[in-house]
DNA sequence: GATTGACTCGTACGGCGTACCATACGAGTC
DNA sequence: GACTCGTATGGTACGCCGTACGAGTCAATC
């Protein structure tokens, strides 16, 4: 049932007549963006599993059906959010500068940055297609690469290698969130089983929370290899 | 009622079901085994969402409560199936070898077609927790990069990346396992739109599906990057 | 025989995605 | 005005889901 009978609904009104100021009442009418929109603050929210046709359609004041209107399905649902989450707006100063390194790392810190912003996308992508955003980043990404230098035979590989990194680190990112106490836990667990584990007992491995460090240190890493110099 | 882990449940007699021709009718007892097992068929053949409570205790002839019994809820059985399939048995002749890109290369290959061989374990990790098998794979990683020099304050670094890495192609090859007929759909639909994504469409990105070799070479890549010489 | 503990399972509940269908409304046509 | 028709909304219902609850079975032990 829905919720709420706000009394704007109601056709109470003592005339019809077209009113010259607009009528702010009731809820703006059902779109496809409003209800990705609010499709994401709910996923947000509540996370992947939280996010149920009748728990959007309450939020935007609807009944549940009539998303099906603006929507296929749940699925669908699923792609826009993911995809309207993924925007890029490039680097801060548009220069031609030479310094595709700068751009490349600039652009995945921002597409890692995206995804964690909002944690449900890391567990969605995997099973989405690829939208107009991420496309676009793949475009920027390949010319990048090429004014670099690295060779077209390579130029696949290096795309995926950097696809790859980025998805994993963000997907592990999103999933291992754990609180300190977690963590904590996480560690000393490890550490009862020390003789099994000694060595990753001993790097902290599970302690170490600085992923926006370990990310970036990575990533030159891997840039290191691609690159040809 | 959480469910005991039983261990010993041997204590049955010795012999019982000794040679006369298999009683072909009743079903072996349940156990957390037989459960994981049964699971791990039914993901393989069905999928994360052809698992239910229902299917798995259908195919085990059980009740479907009655595997409440054995493990806690669903997530525990998505648990339990993912450690099981990512044992590691080590590379094939366990020669002290001073090759330790031959060892690095040969576990992560392998990690990621044992996940291959169950794509469901792709898009199942990222929400998982380490299970003794990963563990087991975290250790014998860093034990190698540890013996090839890579210094203690990387190492860190270099095991996320290699994991991230590993991570990052296994769930997008499970994801992207498109027919030969819809990558070709997709790569239409690129060239539809080239002059929005040139530089990929130009690399032909979406057809090149040479997946185990990008993978190795993008590896060598990142290794190349991690080693100290 | 009674008790106990390990194990099995039928029933029921609340929630889910969505198929189907009835409805409402504005615009075009006669 | 009466009519269709496309657009949009939403109530009801169906079948499936995870699992709480509690009753039932059976062997081992007293």
């Amino acid at each position: 049932m829905a919720a709420k009978r706000s009394g704007a609904r109601s056709k109470r009104g003592i005339n019809e007549r077209l009113q010259p100021v607009q009528e702010p009442r009731s809820e703006p009418p059902l779109s496809r963006e409003r209800i990705v929109a609010t499709a994401v603050e709910l996923l947000d929210a509540q996370g992947v599993d939280g996010l149920t046709m009748r728990r959007l359609a309450d939020r935007l004041g609807s009944g549940v059906m009539s998303l099906y209107w603006h929507v296929d399905n749940k699925e669908d649902v699923f792609d826009l959010a993911l995809d309207s989450v993924l925007e890029y707006r490039g680097p801060p100063q548009m220069v031609e500068s030479r310094d595709w390194r700068g751009e490349v790392v600039h652009m995945l810190e921002d597409w890692r940055a995206s995804m964690l912003r909002h944690p449900w996308s890391a567990s969605l992508l995997p099973r989405r297609a690829l939208g107009p955003n991420i496309l676009s980043r793949l475009e920027l990404l390949s010319n990048t690469l090429s004014r670099a230098g690295v060779a077209d035979a390579d130029m696949n590989v290096a795309i995926w290698s950097l696809w790859n990194y980025v998805m994993g680190a963000t997907i592990t990112r999103a999933s291992f969130d754990l609180s300190d106490d977690d963590r904590a836990a996480a560690q000393q667990r490890l550490t009862r089983l020390s003789d099994r584990y000694p060595t990753i007992e001993r790097s902290r491995l599970l302690l170490d929370n600085d992923w926006g460090g370990t990310f970036r240190k990575g990533l030159g890493f891997l840039l290191d290899g691609l690159s040809p110099g």
